[in-house]
DNA sequence: CCACGTTTAGTTGTGCACAACTGAATTGGG
DNA sequence: CCCAATTCAGTTGTGCACAACTAAACGTGG
């Protein structure tokens, strides 16, 4: 029983370290197929939504271009994805998976349910948990 | 309205997500102090605890040596810590808050408790937040 | 038409996260 | 006492996160 810090009253804290425990219960299963958890989540986005643009990847991962273009190269040297610009605006690059990307997607499964019940949470309090995040993420709608 | 993606189904992206939004957050009331958010959140330890091992450190804040020696290092050169070798053990090195480090403490004031409510959640919220990502990040008590 | 502002991807630089490793100090078994 | 295993802090290398910037393509007002 060690003493306890400060940290643990911190929600901020909490986030943080329960954010960086998840993705470390993910890396041993991603990592037989060479893939960080940043990669694996640009991949669900194009499983589910097919191509997508680079702009449109960072609105759904709220991520910009400097953190997502040197990730889309990995993700393309391991031939899982492909780049290639719109024809109708010449600026947009848009991203698809490869056959191989797309196989992937069967030989991984669905991680998000295994992993969910490794965190020792009811399914009670994991509805309340997703709906709590996802209602902390939203912009204040100041009320100055 | 934006058609949304298999991803806000995911809790670890909600954590993910949430986690990165909250110290967004931190950002521009760190920033003045030329802190970061781990920095940050070592200094609160150092505040709380006095004097501590890098080892400790570690334990409290789920993070190695591999990551605290530079960060360390960079508190040091804003002269807001210090190190010193244990006379007892040669192996362990302490930190521990310069006056200026010390300072900091109140110029700073309690920012979470600030940030708390730029959230948007109720209390009650907060409080059930705080609880299940605790009970989250415990380890399993592997039931095989 | 065209100069100017905007959008889009990408690059550069800094700092964190983590695996793998190094080397010194310590500890424990024989 | 001595040597093998362990502990501790630090270094190296890779990848993510993000600010600041660049350059090309687009779109519009004049």
């Amino acid at each position: 029983m060690k003493a306890s810090t400060a940290l643990d009253d911190m929600i901020c804290f909490q986030l943080y370290a329960a954010s960086r425990g998840m993705t470390a219960l993910y890396r041993p299963l991603l990592d037989p197929h060479h893939l960080t958890y940043p990669q694996y989540l640009v991949l669900r986005v194009l499983w589910h939504d097919g191509p997508t643009s680079v702009r449109d990847l960072g609105q759904a991962l709220s991520l910009d271009s400097g953190t997502l273009s040197p990730l889309i190269k990995r993700l393309e040297s391991l031939d899982y994805v492909a780049r290639s610009r719109s024809t109708a605006d010449e600026r947009v690059v848009i991203v698809g998976c490869t056959p191989a990307g797309l196989a992937l997607r069967d030989r991984i499964g669905d991680l998000t349910r295994q992993l969910a019940c490794a965190t020792g949470l009811t399914l009670d309090e994991l509805t309340t948990l997703h709906h709590l995040l996802h209602k902390a993420r939203q912009p204040r709608k100041d009320p100055s």
